[in-house]
DNA sequence: ACTGCAGTTGCGAATGCCTCGCAATAAGAC
DNA sequence: GTCTTATTGCGAGGCATTCGCAACTGCAGT
């Protein structure tokens, strides 16, 4: 068993539950791609590898997994699909280019900031931040 | 008519919309709603008043008015329906208590800091900031 | 290894939110 | 008031996601 299908394992596990084909799979999907993917778009992926998995069962291993902190959803926007990466361990927000369309991925304190400011002054402990920014990314602007 | 479908009028005429009935109705909701509502719940309120109103034409309503800035959508949650607010000048973003559910609007330069740092340091030109903030809120946590 | 039994899956139907197409209606310019 | 065309009501449709259930399969216990 590869290394990540035995961390998968380890944290399928812990909360009592089974490594199965499909999850792997989903896993490996996830994990290795660099960017966001719809559930579609992994479903997609996971079938290359076996064509068998279903697409209910792979909105069912992304729930689960989100649901153990290893992944997470966003939401880009309204009426359109979910979209799903990795949970990583720093604090991210995405940048939506209105002009291509492109979705970057943006780490920085800004997000801990935002935290730390509602709760000393405001009292509500945040637990998890979503953050997106529409606009214009420097290269659209730039050869507009 | 009342100042508020004056207003309305005025915008819908500059973008070259007409105001009927049910944009009014639509409009007199939201604008009278000190909090953001689905178009299920807009289209209830508006029923009241005229029960001929289609759930479409709500729809159609709060796109429009998006478009022409006057209202806002948000969506609290992946799978959830949007909630539609009057638009505010001020930037505003949500904070959303995993414990009682409450949705409350914070106003902050927060929102103005990200632009910043976003446009000095990255080029990226921010047209629209989402935020929402998931976690507990001051009551909650001192209940718990 | 073999067995038993939850936890999982595939399948298809169902749900929820929202959009569309089209004929009928009505706003507002003249 | 008339005319033009934007807008509406209605029902059907679309898309992402979830559900119900019988069949299947990890994997713990033996």
């Amino acid at each position: 068993m590869s290394r990540v299908a035995t961390e998968l394992k380890t944290a399928l596990g812990e909360a009592g539950h089974r490594l199965t084909g499909p999850r792997l799979a989903v896993w490996d999907v996830v994990a290795s791609s660099r960017s966001h993917l719809t559930a579609e778009e992994i479903a997609e992926s996971v079938r290359d590898r076996d064509p068998t998995v279903n697409l209910s069962s792979v909105y069912r291993s992304l729930s689960l997994f989100a649901e153990l902190g290893l992944v997470r959803e966003s939401n880009l926007g309204a009426n359109e699909a979910s979209h799903w990466e990795l949970a990583h361990s720093d604090e991210s927000f995405h940048l939506r280019c209105t002009s291509c369309g492109k979705v970057e991925h943006h780490t920085g304190d800004l997000v801990t900031q935002v935290e730390h400011h509602l709760s000393h002054h405001h009292g509500f402990h945040a637990s998890r931040v979503e953050l997106l920014v529409h606009g214009t990314c420097a290269e659209c602007a730039a050869t507009s």
